[in-house]
DNA sequence: ATGGTGGGCATCCCA
């Protein structure tokens, strides 16, 4: 089964490209961030039409997130973090055969100290509850998303640059680091351990012809499900087309 | 220190 996690920065914009990465990549199972759509206005059809199902979890202008697959989901989904008050559509978490999937689209934080990157801490340790119990009756588990963290120097363009900067904090890496000590291990470093390797280049500057990136988007698996894990990449051609969004998408292979 | 680009939307907010 291959599952992918894609923030499309607008599905509105960005159906085009999500419909020829799926005739690309075949994958089994995506998840999608940043989709900018209210529920009532999810392309669920569209997205039948190319051999997905799809749950969704949107609201208009921000955040959205979204799950598709290729067979049907074995259970109903969850759409906000257990006991946090939030308004924002960010997390999506459904089952696939026996595994668990968790959509996170993780909060930015704007600037180390501001009160957004107060929220982002409060956010991820609420997230982290969630997890520590889905973990317990789903020990099958890929968390996967766009995690506004690089989680180390090796993925940061860089690091001198980025040093304590918003998305290479070490607030946010301590907080991703709470995340993996549930037993959550990132795949990519499972298959290599080079640097230089990103997910996501800011739109300005040309930075993706420099390769000024970021690795922020993530597929975590779990203890349980590691074993399984028999590949792990970037899938950097869609961020070559025309009109891209900022992110690429991140994929795992399980057996 | 600043601003560069893009999406959403209709004015700046968010990334």
């Amino acid at each position: 089964m291959k599952i992918a996690s894609w923030n499309v920065n607008s599905l509105n914009v960005r159906m085009p490209h999500l419909a020829q990465w799926l005739r690309d990549a075949q994958p089994d199972v995506v998840a999608l961030q940043e989709t900018k759509v209210e529920d009532e206005r999810f392309p669920d059809s569209q997205l039948a039409e190319l051999g997905y199902r799809s749950v969704f979890c949107g609201q208009k202008t921000y955040n959205g997130v979204a799950l598709l697959s290729r067979v049907p989901f074995a259970s109903e989904c969850v759409t906000a973090i257990p006991n946090f008050d939030d308004p924002q559509k960010r997390v999506l978490a459904a089952t696939v055969g026996d595994v668990r999937i968790v959509d996170l689209y993780v909060v930015n934080g704007e600037k180390v100290g501001s009160e957004k990157f107060a929220y982002k801490l409060r956010w991820i340790e609420a997230v982290r509850a969630w997890l520590r119990e889905e973990l317990i009756t789903h020990p099958n588990m890929v968390v996967l998303g766009d995690f506004n963290i690089a989680p180390d120097d090796r993925d940061v363009h860089d690091p001198k640059r980025w040093r304590e900067k918003i998305l290479c904090s070490t607030p946010e890496r301590d907080a991703l680091r709470s995340l993996l000590d549930l037993g959550l291990h990132d795949s990519f470093r499972l298959f290599n351990d080079e640097p230089g390797h990103h997910s996501w280049w800011d739109y300005r500057l040309a930075a993706f012809q420099r390769n000024w990136g970021l690795r922020i988007d993530l597929a975590l698996v779990s203890d349980a499900l590691r074993p399984r894990i028999t590949a792990a990449g970037i899938d950097k051609a869609p961020r070559t087309w025309e009109r891209p969004s900022d992110h690429t998408p991140v994929w795992l292979q399980t057996d």
